[in-house]
DNA sequence: ACGATGATGAAC
DNA sequence: TTCATCATCGTA
């Protein structure tokens, strides 16, 4: 078994959609408490640079975007439709507005792994033996229990929230890539744009 | 297909 | 201060 390594801010001041690229497979891990809990990303969205018609960025610095405009490494996250936290990890180097939205991960055979999960209100529930699929962006940070608090914190061990490689190896095969979610209003040349990233089960 | 639900940003 | 909009999701 290789020694997971955590994700250092070098990784995520590259540009964006290599990020995007390498960050599937990767693992977001939570410590709630005194217990940690892994998900492997498997679908996320970039949103690169003050252009993006999709991007928050698009229309210059606002209260809430401005940690898009900092260097990589640090959360971005927001409230969507009033109800659904949004997490945001920001890319790039400073003043080069960029982040990225997790849009899905995978828990695979928590029970016989051992590996524990969140409980309490609003928590998905196990399902036995089977893998936890968190696909969408609002039920991955329910299930995680992330919110606007860590907007603007550095993702390490310290702020509970960091990502690590555990040494798993994606096949380029594995990966596609298609248009982003819910961007219509960006119009035909950004909509359009495949930004999104996802881990396909079957090679091909 | 639609309503929930509240922050955001731009207009007034 | 108002108002339309929104990087969504569960229910129908």
């Amino acid at each position: 078994m290789v020694k997971e390594k955590i994700l250092r801010q070098k990784f995520f001041t590259r540009p964006t959609l290599r990020v995007a690229h390498d960050l599937l497979g990767k693992f977001l891990v939570r410590k709630i408490g005194r217990r940690e809990i892994a998900v492997m990303i498997t679908e996320v969205e970039a949103y690169d640079g003050p252009r993006d018609k999709a991007s928050h960025a698009s229309r210059g610095m606002t209260e809430r975007n401005a940690i898009m405009f900092g260097a990589g490494g640090y959360f971005y996250v927001y409230l969507c439709y009033g109800m659904y936290e949004m997490l945001n990890i920001v890319t790039g180097r400073k003043n080069y507005p960029a982040a990225i939205l997790f849009r899905g991960a995978i828990i695979k055979s928590p029970l016989k792994r051992g590996v524990a999960a969140p409980r309490g209100r609003g928590v998905l529930k196990f399902a036995g033996n089977k893998d936890i699929i968190l696909d969408g962006p609002g039920k991955l940070t329910k299930f995680l229990k992330i919110d606007r608090r860590f907007n603007k914190k550095p993702a390490a061990k310290k702020t509970d929230l960091w990502f690590e490689d555990r040494g798993i190896k994606i096949s380029e095969k594995n990966i596609k890539r298609a248009p982003r979610v819910g961007v219509a209003y960006a119009g035909p040349i950004w909509s359009k744009k495949r930004y999104r990233f996802l881990l396909t089960n079957r090679p091909k």
